[in-house]
DNA sequence: ACACTTTTTTAGAACCATTATAAAGTAGAT
DNA sequence: ATCTACTTTATAATGGTTCTAAAAAAGTGT
């Protein structure tokens, strides 16, 4: 399994659960945005046996703090995880209630003119609405 | 009252709920951040009456559909506002939980490069954020 | 002022995503 | 095999937000 490594060295144990969430997370050609209630609905379809919801929470928040996924600034009732943990942006289709990527290359580059004392920039991320 | 006008002409009747938070919202020198919880505690400490919370999450559900107040897109299991609904970006200082102000002058020019196909852009919203 | 309609406010219940709990299970070390 | 720390799990609790339906207030016409 090529997640074993990934995992203990991250110091998180290879559990069965882990391993296959990986596998429904990162077994995919394209990276992809997910809620926990769509994972979880992902995991029932792919898999034949249950993993509670509790572990995919766990599990989500685990693999967050270890930079394996990335939280979504957005409004909604529910969070939103990106697979694509490169520094990227995201359109946000009002209608269909849709992420789309929007690569580094799609944005001309963002220059923060003004600095904050003492607060160094961790991370600057767009989100274009879109409407019909 | 000056709000009285605002709010008949946006279809709203001016009751006496929706004029004393239009005060607490609008009646300062400058713009503000909040979540329906600080707009709740501010409402007790300025007016001696209180408003059900209904109302004060009705008022500013209603004001934000007006355009009087945007909604932050940013990960927090509350919803954050602004009394500031010009076109502009924002830091959020992730030690102290608070948002800053960052004026479309203070980031370069957003050039999105990438269409979408029958969507048009509504908004271009940049969260910067910040950690020691 | 009064009657009538529509909108608004309100307390409380309901909703529901997320987090906490604590007991049972598992992984890794010795 | 034993021990210990970590993990999973079902379930309960939490808490922000929305819903409900009855009372109050606002607007309209007379
Ligand atoms: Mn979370
Ligand atoms: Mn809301
Ligand atoms: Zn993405
Ligand atoms: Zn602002």
């Amino acid at each position: 399994m090529k997640y074993i490594e990934k995992l203990r060295n991250s110091g998180l144990r290879p559990t069965k659960q882990r391993l296959q969430i990986c596998e429904v997370l990162f077994d995919t050609e394209k990276t992809f945005h997910f809620t926990i209630n769509d994972l979880a609905n992902k995991i029932k379809k792919q898999l034949n046996n249950k993993i509670s919801l509790a572990t995919i929470y766990n599990t989500v928040h685990a693999f967050e703090k270890k930079g394996y996924l990335k939280q979504i600034p957005i409004n909604s009732n529910q969070t939103y995880f990106d697979t694509n943990v490169s520094d990227h942006h995201h359109f946000y289709d009002l209608k269909e209630e849709k992420l789309i990527d929007l690569e580094n290359s799609d944005v001309g580059p963002i220059n923060i003119l003004k600095k904050i004392n003492g607060k160094k920039i961790k991370s600057v991320e767009v989100l274009v609405k879109l409407e019909d």
